[in-house]
DNA sequence: AGGTGTCGCGGAAACGGTTCCGCCGCCGGC
DNA sequence: GCCGGCGGCGGAACCGTTTCCGCGACACCT
């Protein structure tokens, strides 16, 4: 690592190619109204005294900041589900030469916007031109952002209880299709009775919850649908779901979790008991995790296509920069029955 | 929204609070050298007009730009493992003011270093200050880094055959102590027929290898390790892992899985041929991974504080830019034994 | 031949901060 | 009473780019 000497600027170039710095900075810019031979020069010389043109004076002058932040809120880390978001995200930007910043934010649900702790990177002006929301995303935490003045995309499916006119853009999967194929599925594999489990406390699970409802009804079956909030883990969740499932009488003959976690749950305490999936229940899951591959055998969910939603996210958010004006909208991606080996044909 | 109207400067706050823009700046930067009155004053104007100071052109007077680049090689996206080193750099970045752009690289491990595509961030000058090098590196991109003379530190673990003289930063975690405790354990639990199962390509499994070995030795008993190379997942690993050992006679007791996932594998594969864990066979992993949680009955283990590594390699980082010319070093993390449910005591 | 449009180019101005120089006024020492 | 030092402060210069203005040369048209 060589001691830093005095870097080569623009003004060195233009001098050792004996050009003017205009030129060598529409060179630098794709060489409009520059002749062959004065580019060929400024080339040469760029390579000889090895110049990189510094970033920072460049975006000063841009305006912009070719930087957006990935904002993961109230999560401890990014586990498989957003990692993937995060990497479609990245997998985007970097096509476009794009660059994003990674940060976290924890807050309460209930404090007021004004109190909520910004991340450092939201308090200097112009150091990122967009954000992109993840994570458990609570409306005092969109206000507070929307008082920053700062276009935003959000991952929609997250956004909890959201009142009033949504002026932000988002992007969601929806879930609905996805469970409506899961349980249509599960029907035409000949089962009749078909438990579903998921804490509808979460906006994200109401619509799976809705889409079995419907589909039971389209088919004229019993709902048999476990839908409490408790303050557990999804694993847990998926504990108690099966005790449930178990102690029903009829017992069910499947099971839709609202997750892959849930589904988790239940398959270990099903196997705990001494019951097998799929040979004594079926099984679906919603999410397509890593962890539905881990499963034996492997589970059958619904997937949402993770990476897409990242992509749809950074894609949406320039458009978003280039027309700032444009009306706010969501973009929905479709969800898909992944047909895997837990659910049984009786 | 409001559509940009001219934003505010530096020069608008010193008209408005009568002072000089030398005199602002230095509010901002600490209020050295000015008067409490003035302080006041220029403070008052700034709250007034919802000044905040243009990062870029801050950061192009200041030479560095606070960002650092985690830059993750040849992984589809960040798993679990990487997730977690990736906040534990988040979390202390944003604890002194850094910033973490996130990005991506893929390359082959025979390329040479100056056909690697090196991702858009490490094409301008001055853009990140500097490196964090995650996921599996290979030398021939260590030696593409070291031509962009950029300060650097790597997550040694994933260092791939490296020779030479090691002239960069690196933090690891030392397997060996924890692979110790856990076959030591395993042995204290009355098992004498313990397997190995790992493909020792990879550096950080010869390291676990070594450790079982050592140990095997130690108690004077016959070391029992399938670590041949497959082209496999480690799931995969784990189905074919547990089927040498099945095969073996007299059949071993435990198996010592190379990490969580083979652990996964051989866990299936044992049930799917009727065998419990632990009743039948016990099993220990290593990484302490979120799966390991997930699986029943709980994955004894041994704990990488993946967090950790992360905070470590950026205070490191820091370190090596606040003093170009220190001498390199490493940087190793303890890991250990976290005893749960699966050896069974014989 | 003269006007006019276009291309190629040089260099000044601008961007929004920080740094530094120099001035003023006050205080303390002799 | 004079002088030196220093705290407080204003503002010019500067950082390394981009942008824009203006100029000369040349081609084309009338």
């Amino acid at each position: 690592m060589k001691v830093a000497a005095k870097p080569i600027t623009i003004r060195d170039v233009a001098r050792a190619a004996a050009v003017g710095v205009g030129t060598v900075s529409r060179v630098l810019n794709g060489g409009a109204h520059v002749s062959r031979a004065t580019t060929e020069r400024v080339e040469a010389a760029i390579r000889r005294l090895g110049f990189r043109p510094n970033a920072q004076a460049r975006r000063m002058l841009r305006r912009h900041s070719e930087i957006v932040c990935f904002l993961l809120s109230n999560r401890d880390f990014p586990h498989t589900f957003h990692a993937r978001i995060l990497q479609g995200v990245e997998n985007y930007a970097r096509s476009i030469r794009q660059h994003v910043i990674f940060a976290a934010v924890h807050y309460g649900a209930e404090v007021s916007p004004d109190r909520i702790h910004l991340p450092p990177i939201l308090q200097e002006r112009g150091m990122v031109d967009g954000l992109l929301l993840a994570g458990t995303i609570y409306p005092n935490f969109l206000h507070r952002i929307q008082e920053m003045e700062i276009p935003f995309v959000a991952f929609g499916n997250n956004v909890m209880e959201y009142e009033g006119p949504r002026n932000f853009d988002q992007v969601s999967y929806d879930g609905y299709p996805g469970e409506v194929e899961a349980v249509r599925y599960t029907i035409g594999q000949g089962h009749r009775l078909i438990a579903f489990g998921g804490d509808t406390t979460y906006p994200w699970m109401r619509v799976r919850h809705e889409a079995y409802l419907a589909v039971m009804r389209e088919h004229k079956l019993n709902p048999i649908a476990f839908t409490a909030p408790r303050p557990v883990s999804n694993l847990e969740y998926g504990d108690w779901l099966a005790g449930r499932v178990l102690a029903r009488r009829p017992r069910p003959t499947a099971v839709i979790a609202g997750n892959d976690e849930v589904a988790f749950g239940v398959w270990r305490t099903l196997r705990r008991r001494g019951l097998r999936v799929p040979e004594d229940i079926s099984l679906v899951g919603f999410d397509d995790r890593e962890e539905a591959m881990l499963m034996d055998p492997p589970l059958t969910t619904v997937r949402v296509r993770k990476e897409e939603i990242g992509q749809a996210c950074m894609r949406m958010l320039l458009e978003r920069l280039h027309h700032p004006t444009m009306p706010y909208s969501e973009r929905l991606l479709a969800t898909e029955l992944v047909v895997r080996d837990t659910v049984k044909k009786l």
